[in-house]
DNA sequence: TTGCCAGAGTGATTATTGTCACTGAAGTCG
DNA sequence: CGACTTCAGTGACAATAATCACTCTGGCAA
């Protein structure tokens, strides 16, 4: 893909030009396919990366590779936790996946830290990346600790409609991986919220009508 | 209490000796009694805070009021959401309870920006202390989203034992709250750590034997 | 076209956690 | 030294979620 500074100006409002050219010239340019991993668990960590194009998708897993959806990345965005991790070249203790055909850029560490102080805008894009992320995992962590599943899974469907639209053409499987439950679970509180109107099923992919009745 | 640059030396290792004195001229130290609150819910953050002495405790809370600690802030640590919400002067979604007396020192908001510039170990500090907290708040959600409450509940004990001593001076109801279940439960589950021979229970206080027994 | 298979639906059963309704026990404060 | 209050223990039960054991179905490939 031929990335411009107009692409990079719409995707990241607020850039001073000097920081957009210097992402050009010293990033790579780099194309991942749907379903593919970006990053996987316990990998180390060398370069901050920033989506440019596709749905990048952030997972936890634990030891026994239980998995676990922490939040997507829309192009625009960057990876807190690469800008993080990369600080110390440290490993990861997530995954990210290709949702979509993604393009990103990556950017050296060592890139990621000079620019702080070369960069007023880095430095402002890189806090605001912060506190998004952190923003983010709250509002996961408070469903987790605070809501029953079928509350949960009218969350997760609202969120997925945020980045993929109405029509989800995702499996029970896959959503039941994300919230880290059984399949049958999610299978039985679909069909709940079938009956009521709220979605319509059909094999592999669910159709959200509307989601706003449920629970508030 | 009286803070010299020495405390700060011995807290913050790393600092230069321009940021540890601009911390004493432009901070302002606030001392905070056991049990009160330094930031509840909902409230606005205007400045950053620096914990000096004692032991902060830093808890989400949802809408009905039910709660669930995040991580306890040390001497010499800061909030990351105290830095985050700073930046853009938001309002809070969390409470800070101050464990033990404390003592903080307050950082205007303006000043944290600034500094970033004009200390280089200002921005390591910030950075290290956000990397500290999404990495707590990750091992917090993974013990919600992957461990059952038996689990849980030796987790925090561990990480009351970290910060508290062998010796906890904490109530069934308070733990509870703080793993956002029932008190019955904790009750239950704690007397079955007596049984094994883990810990020991007496009114009002826990004394930890050994947990690493349990669940490797 | 048939056979196969992944995805989906469902009942039965179990395990875990939450709730209710108590009882008892340990402080503590007039 | 009672009376009261807070904390803890416990049995019974309900609700939720996980697991098991299937069946069914639509689509694809041989």
């Amino acid at each position: 893909m031929d990335i411009t500074t107009e692409k990079l100006a719409t995707l990241f409002p607020g850039m001073e030009s000097g920081l957009k050219e210097a992402i050009l010239s010293e990033g790579h340019v780099k194309n991942v396919k749907e379903g593919e991993l970006l990053v996987s668990s316990g990998q180390y960590i060398k370069s901050a990366m920033l989506v440019i194009d596709g749905l990048v998708k952030i997972s936890r897993e634990d030891e026994d590779g239980k998995e676990f959806l922490m939040y997507y990345l829309e192009p625009g965005s960057a990876c807190a936790l690469s800008l993080l991790c990369a600080a110390r070249s440290e490993k990861s203790a997530i995954s990210a996946k290709a949702v979509s055909d993604v393009t990103i850029i990556t950017i050296p560490f060592v890139l990621t830290e000079t620019w702080q102080t070369r960069y007023r805008t880095w430095h402002e894009f890189v806090v605001a990346t912060y506190r998004k992320r952190f923003e983010e995992l709250l509002i996961t962590l408070d469903s987790v600790a605070f809501k029953s599943m079928d509350e949960r899974l009218v969350f997760y469907l609202k969120r997925q409609m945020k980045v993929s639209g109405k029509l989800l053409a995702i499996s029970h499987q896959e959503i039941a991986n994300d919230l880290s439950t059984a399949r049958e679970v999610v299978s039985r509180l679909l069909k709940k919220l079938e009956q009521s109107g709220a979605i319509v099923l059909s094999r592999n992919h669910i159709e959200i009508i509307n989601l706003d009745k449920i629970f508030d």
